[in-house]
DNA sequence: TGGGAACCGTACCGTACGGTACTTGAATTT
DNA sequence: AAATTCAAGTACCGTACGGTACGGTTCCCA
């Protein structure tokens, strides 16, 4: 993961800057923190740039889920020859990434923020959340998975169903537990470790 | 003494039809929709009584959560002697159960109210979500599993770890989509069956 | 039959929020 | 140097909600 200063010119600095304070905003007292008024305030900025640069609230909504996706880029490892030992490596290096993201302020914040709107706008928010934050993490997986395959580690039919499998075993109900107000896991290397095993011992070869 | 349709006791039966439309309200519109004003207007009740009832607008969500839990039951099971036949079938019905139970409108919706006020109240109301509503359905899985374990059908170490399996296996990421907004499965027997599937090949011993 | 409790319907109050309008001041352009 | 643009800050408006108060009605019980 890197860290991306916005370089695709979605926002501007100042934007990016607003942006970032709502986020904060957001994570310290959830959505009921985060008011157009106290923005500003707090981002020195006036209401009305707030309107003209995102249309409404929900555009500020919007915008903040594009605006923190853009910050957050997995890192895709080239091709490497994979061995058991190597793609083992992998797939708990990805179950831990994937613990530590969901485990994340800023995730957990978005998640409920559009949880809770999901009743009022359609799921905008949530399909938002989950077309561009999961594309990543999900491709990852893909690659990781298909190229087990290819390598005769990994044994599988369904590799939409493998990947869901691997997920539930890593993440099991800690995602909505942690959205409804539980502390995180203390150790995600542990639990990251153990999905892994499980799910080698469904789909490996070895 | 009366005959009381509210199996606790807890609340009285004009209570129980102020807390019914209350959920009706909840399940259609979210929590924005869930007004005092507009739930003495559809139960026709005052808001005086709201008020004298619940205490505030908290307490009326969190009694609609009580509500809602003393209307759901699991059935248990007698214990009978356990076939593998007869595990696999129990473990399928409760898998399906529970994704129903999670599917559900009203499950949904208090979820997702939970969720949101997470942020504000300190994780009450999803702390009585968990404690409430999880108790049930955990302690079914956790006798059918340890019964599976008592009838040499089973093997595990950790019965907690063995249940989260299980529980991941079944949902996966399918909750958390659905609290975002996401239609429910088509088939949830054919999850049912591949999550049980893994299940018996990790921790079944025949 | 009278009195009290419960409760409905409504009116009311304070507040807080989303959104708009206007003024001031600074920076950039011409 | 004048003009134009941009945004900060503030004041304002309408509305909607949580919570309270009160008059009127029904029902129970003595």
């Amino acid at each position: 993961m890197s860290i991306d200063p916005n370089v695709s010119g979605e926002f501007s600095p100042r934007q990016s800057a607003v942006l970032a304070e709502a986020l904060r905003l957001l994570v310290e007292g959830g959505d009921k923190a985060l008011t157009t008024a106290g923005l500003a305030r707090a981002a020195n900025c006036s209401k009305e740039s707030l309107y003209k640069w995102f249309g409404d609230r929900d555009g500020l909504l919007a915008a903040m889920i594009s605006f923190q996706q853009s910050k957050v880029r997995t890192a895709e490892r080239p091709g490497e020859r994979l061995t058991s030992e190597a793609l083992r490596d992998h797939l708990e290096t990805f179950a831990f990434d994937l613990i530590e993201v969901l485990s994340g302020d800023v995730s957990l914040a978005l998640n409920r923020l559009a949880i809770g709107q999901s009743s009022r706008d359609g799921s905008k928010l949530g399909r938002l959340l989950v077309e561009h934050g999961r594309r990543q993490i999900d491709r990852r997986a893909r690659s990781l998975i298909d190229a087990g395959k290819r390598a005769g580690l990994l044994r599988f039919e369904d590799a939409d169903g493998a990947y869901h499998t691997l997920y539930g075993l890593i993440v099991s109900d800690l995602h909505v537990r942690m959205l409804l107000g539980e502390p995180a896991l203390k150790d995600n290397r542990v639990q990251a470790r153990r999905a892994v095993d499980a799910f080698l011992t469904l789909h490996g070869t070895v």
